[in-house]
DNA sequence: GGGTCCGGGATCG
DNA sequence: TTCCACGATCCCGGACCC
């Protein structure tokens, strides 16, 4: 969903009379006017919004936060207030020699799209069950809604609004339970469309995709308008869904553009400075992903900065107050910049879950909840093959004050007896306390160090593609030894490998010898193996839904042509070095790692397939 | 004084 | 009646260590 649904503004409205009206100041996140909410009656939603929480116990924190923000903000201003005149001008020095040379860094030769399904999941909804339409409906439950379709949203109802305080606001409001399998079936058929435009589109979540159309508007002498229109028509004709579209130079104007028509229309923002940066004049940080509700009030109130234009006229401030690298994020918003490159394949940093429960300081609840919560972290990351290092137990008080508690062992873990045994450590230090949630996570995985080669995308080796699939099997690790994933892959056997020849065949071989620890068999198990939830690719990570039979199938060759090439070029260096030694080399490979350089592939390529750089995210 | 870890916070969908 | 989620990422400041 649109993270600007849950936009803030605590608009004042014009004070006829001097009645005491508290919820002006009750700084929600519900009013902000999006898509469908105009004409919402602003002061009504925010004056029930407040007295429905007012008084509780998350309404209290709500205010402590404020405090601490009102704080901030104080604290920023007095610092501002003592700058002297030759700091200033320093900062200004150094501003504008950052924005001078962040302009020449601007890249007007792509063009980008981003697609925003409208209202996704209750529109799907909807689709299954067409009595819902025209009615308010909600996705979610009396704790939490994740999007409301626009009958609703005309009552004040959105995303992120908890369930009760909406049925208040629209007391005919009809909950509709989340349905995953749902949005996941119509969003792998929006992403069958987008495939055709970008075959290396990035999907942000369910409902939303970046696509490089350069290529595309090139050969087919369209333009970015008119490729829009396509898509977004096909969608349509795929799923029976609507969405918006936003098309301009870079992926963060774009995402911006993409909600200027909502619902079913799009913008176009002209690869043109002088276009980019009339457009960027006006409009408000809030806009900008990235800038949340803090941000804003605190650039608002410490800077009077509203608008991106203002982000480059208080530049020698932001420089003096904040750090370098937020200051460069803020003046190359305000320079309307942004990403054209192919964003990194990035390989998962952490893994968590949580639950929430009534506030209780029942110990043995507690113990239940860990045992519940290090079984599903453990098998979570056995399906990915994963063993972390660094445990985080994460608490919600009664007054839900959130505390995270960490600790970094000597070995890799993943069994849920030793989660569990390091996670009750960690919550032991806490007691006696009143909790509403508990949660762990685990990161500082072995793969940062090459584990599967998806920390280093170029260094995408079948081999490593095998492992993974091979040590989905459990493995007892234990924790005097060192680092399991080296014992595990130590057990693959890299003959079965090394004499391979025939693509087809060799799939089915190494499909074989993956299978010994699944009752799957046949093609099925290699979709199973070699895709991820059965969705993304383990060796490059690529995203392919299941419906893309073909497109799999041909992803899969293309990485035995890939591995069968590397083969023939060294097989016998694969055969003698370590894998610790083979991990090392990747990380020294890492280098040009962030400094702009590309390593470019080349596979086999015939007219019916796919080139295999396309299913490679471009590093930048 | 520069890495690394930890805890808190902001943001996103 | 119901009474503010969950999973993930990045950033920053402070503590600690060499």
């Amino acid at each position: 969903m649109a993270k600007s649904e849950q936009s803030s503004s605590s608009s004042s409205s014009s004070m006829v009379d001097s009645a005491p009206r508290p919820w002006e100041s009750y700084n929600t996140v519900y009013t902000n006017a999006k898509a469908g909410m105009e004409g919402v009656d602003k002061e009504k939603v925010q004056r029930i919004v407040y007295e429905m929480s007012k008084g509780s116990k998350y309404f209290e924190n709500e205010e402590r936060k404020e405090a601490y923000m009102k704080q901030k903000i104080e604290n920023m201003r007095n610092h501002l207030a003592n700058l002297k005149a030759t700091d200033i001008s320093h900062y200004q020095r150094v501003a504008d020699k950052r924005i001078a040379e962040l302009d020449t860094t601007r890249d007007l030769s792509r063009i980008w799209l981003h697609v925003d399904m409208d209202a996704f999941y209750a529109a799907v909804e909807t689709l299954s069950n067409p009595s819902l339409k025209g009615k308010p409906m909600a996705v979610g439950s009396m704790s939490m809604i994740s999007t409301a379709n626009y009958e609703a949203r005309k009552f004040g109802v959105r995303a992120a609004m908890p369930g009760f305080i909406a049925s208040k606001l629209c007391p005919d409001l009809i909950f509709v339970p989340t349905d995953f399998k749902k949005y996941t079936y119509y969003s792998d058929l929006t992403r069958k469309v987008y495939h055709e435009y970008d075959p290396n589109f990035t999907a942000a979540s369910l409902d939303e995709a970046y696509l490089d159309i350069t290529k595309v508007c090139k050969e087919r002498d369209l333009s970015g308008g008119e490729v829009a229109e396509e898509l977004r028509e096909n969608v349509y004709k795929a799923t029976g869904l609507t969405c918006s579209a936003g098309v301009a130079p870079n992926r963060l104007l774009a995402k911006v553009c993409s909600d200027i028509n909502k619902p079913n229309g799009q913008f176009v923002l002209p690869n043109d400075r002088v276009a980019i940066m009339t457009f960027i004049s006006s409009l408000p940080i809030r806009k900008i992903g990235g800038i949340g509700k803090v941000t804003e009030t605190i650039l608002k109130d410490v800077f009077e900065i509203k608008t991106c234009e203002d982000l480059l006229q208080k530049s020698s401030l932001l420089f003096a107050l904040f750090s370098p690298s937020s200051a460069e994020f803020f003046v190359s918003v305000g320079l309307g910049l942004g990403g054209t490159e192919a964003p990194n394949v990035r390989s998962r940093k952490s893994m968590s879950n949580e639950r929430t429960f009534s506030a209780t300081k029942d110990e043995a609840f507690f113990n239940q909840k860990l045992v519940e919560l290090s079984e599903m972290l453990s098998a979570d990351m056995e399906k990915e093959d994963l063993h972390g290092k660094t445990l985080t137990l994460k608490l919600k008080t009664a007054s839900f004050e959130v505390r995270t508690r960490a600790m970094t062992l000597q070995s890799y873990i993943r069994s849920s007896k030793d989660i569990l045994k390091h996670a009750s450590k960690l919550l032991k230090a806490e007691l006696p306390v009143s909790l509403r949630l508990i949660g762990l996570r685990m990161s500082h995985f072995n793969e940062d160090k090459g584990g599967s080669g998806v920390s280093d995308p170029t260094q995408r080796t079948l081999l490593n593609f095998i492992k993974s699939g091979e040590s989905n099997k459990e493995t007892v690790v234990d924790e005097e030894n060192s680092d399991p994933c080296f014992e595990h892959f130590s057990e693959i056997d890299d003959q079965n490998i090394c004499s391979l020849n025939d693509d087809h065949e060799n799939l089915q071989v190494i499909e074989t010898c993956c299978s010994d620890n699944n009752n799957e068999t046949g093609p099925s198990s290699s979709s199973s193996l070699m895709w991820l939830d059965d969705y993304k690719c383990l060796v490059c990570g690529i995203e392919l839904p299941p419906s893309f039979v073909e497109e799999r199938q041909e992803h899969s060759d293309f990485h035995l042509a890939q591995k069968l090439q590397q083969e023939e070029e060294s097989e016998q260096t694969y055969k003698n070095l370590s894998f610790k030694h083979r991990m090392m080399s990747q990380k020294d490979g890492g280098v040009e790692k962030g400094k702009g350089k590309k390593k470019q592939k080349h596979a086999v390529t015939n007219g019916d397939h796919i080139p295999i750089d396309a299913f490679f995210t471009k590093r930048s």
